[in-house]
DNA sequence: GCTTTTTTGTCACCTGGGTGACACATAAAA
DNA sequence: TTTTATGTGTCACCCAGGTGACAAAAAAGC
């Protein structure tokens, strides 16, 4: 039998993620967190669906993983006691990044991210939403391309790392996406963390493919062909 | 000769990153922001110093980088114009965690995160920042693990990995901090993107060196000598 | 235009870490 | 306690990618 956690003001004040908070916000959230029991191994939401709620992990030790191109599981974090996960819900039309599962048997609350931000920070949960958007998206995006980095071979980064700077930097062009930077191989081999000469030689190898194209020292890529050539699943939105 | 760029609220809320904002609150902070010109390798902030104002990029490319434990120079995302950077001001007491320099001359407007929070969202600065720590900081940490993952050694990742639980799983004793949970050598691989055997090899030897000791299945470590054991410098906070 | 510097292309060679295989130890289940 | 499943320790072998070296090609200066 398994005794439901002590979970009151006092308590969860304790916790840093709330330590600012007054006792009537802390309350008002408490009010508006369900409570549930999660048996180790247990996934509580999947990669890829979409992202409606915040959680706080009560007490055990939760897991936030991913799978890679390649069909490996990649465990990305483990999340302590005391900690919020399931943060995509904070910015808008989010999906979920990671697979969280119970590391150990765990007691978890779930909120609704509006009540969660309206109750602690008292503004619109849009504009709260857009704003991380605009402002730490880029962590999101960063931690995204870092994670699946890990576990892919060099070919694989490096077409990660060009989709990424097309979508940035690309302009449409009648030959693909024209990236409006001159990068050196040297620059593409800092981002992927590899050798100047290994970039070289994949580089020269995904021309020959026709994936990519130089119009002197700009790139010109064709997205759909290079996430092919890599192995990586089109994704679907 | 350079021609200051306009700056004007509709050029702004063209941005995808103030769209949703009123055209008074982009009056405002335009009237706060301090635009400078800066040419290309200029560096913009450093690694480990304060961290008190937000960037836009208006137009140009900025570089985000950080040096690795040796010495090498990672490049970890290139910023777009439109987009908004060095978002640790947005976090309380936090410093650089990436140089960002200019990878071609650029045209960069500087606001104080205080402005830029209170004009955009009115609520208190303080309370949005705490926010931030408690839900986001997570990203913020994973990004920073794995931006260092990058051109580390299997030996610097686990010492990585593994100072990283100690502080978030670990309780002090007599012998050293030790981890609250049980791990597995492979859940350790996965943590690391390392083969099981390996993680097992390392994690002999730095039980032969004194690093670290196992009660039963669970860790004992000693932070300081595994920090020196990795050859990774000993942070000053 | 010519010169200097920066990139690119390609070698041959080396090494860290992946793979498979299997014995042994430890923990969970019965 | 015995059985079964799960982790740990250690091989021998292989390969992706790092390193150094150098020539050719492009850019940038002058």
């Amino acid at each position: 039998m398994v005794r439901t956690p002590i979970l009151n003001i006092a308590t969860v004040r304790r916790l840093k993620a709330f330590a600012w908070a007054t006792d009537r916000q802390v309350e008002r959230l408490l009010s508006h967190m369900r409570l549930q029991y999660v048996e180790k191994r247990t996934v509580l939401f999947n990669e890829g669906v979409p992202s409606d709620s915040l959680y706080l992990l009560v007490s055990g030790v939760a897991k936030l993983s991913l799978r890679s191109p390649d069909d490996e599981r990649v465990l990305v974090s483990l999340v302590a006691p005391g900690e919020l996960f399931g943060i995509t819900s904070l910015m808008p039309g989010m999906h979920r990044a990671f697979r969280s599962e119970a590391f150990s048997d765990c007691w978890v609350g779930a909120v609704r991210p509006e009540v969660f931000v309206t109750t602690l920070l008292d503004c619109p949960f849009a504009e709260f939403s857009a704003m991380m958007e605009g402002t730490v998206g880029r962590w999101f995006a960063l931690l995204y391309r870092y994670t699946r980095f890990q576990s892919s071979s060099l070919r694989q980064k490096l077409a990660l790392a060009l989709l990424e700077l097309a979508q940035k930097f690309g302009v449409r062009d009648a030959r693909g996406t024209l990236l409006i930077l001159k990068l050196t191989h040297e620059d593409l081999a800092d981002l992927v963390g590899a050798s100047r000469q290994k970039v070289t030689e994949h580089m020269k190898e995904l021309e020959r493919q026709q994936v990519l194209l130089r119009d002197r020292r700009r790139l010109i890529v064709h997205p759909d062909r290079l996430r092919e050539a890599a192995g990586l699943q089109v994704e679907g939105k």
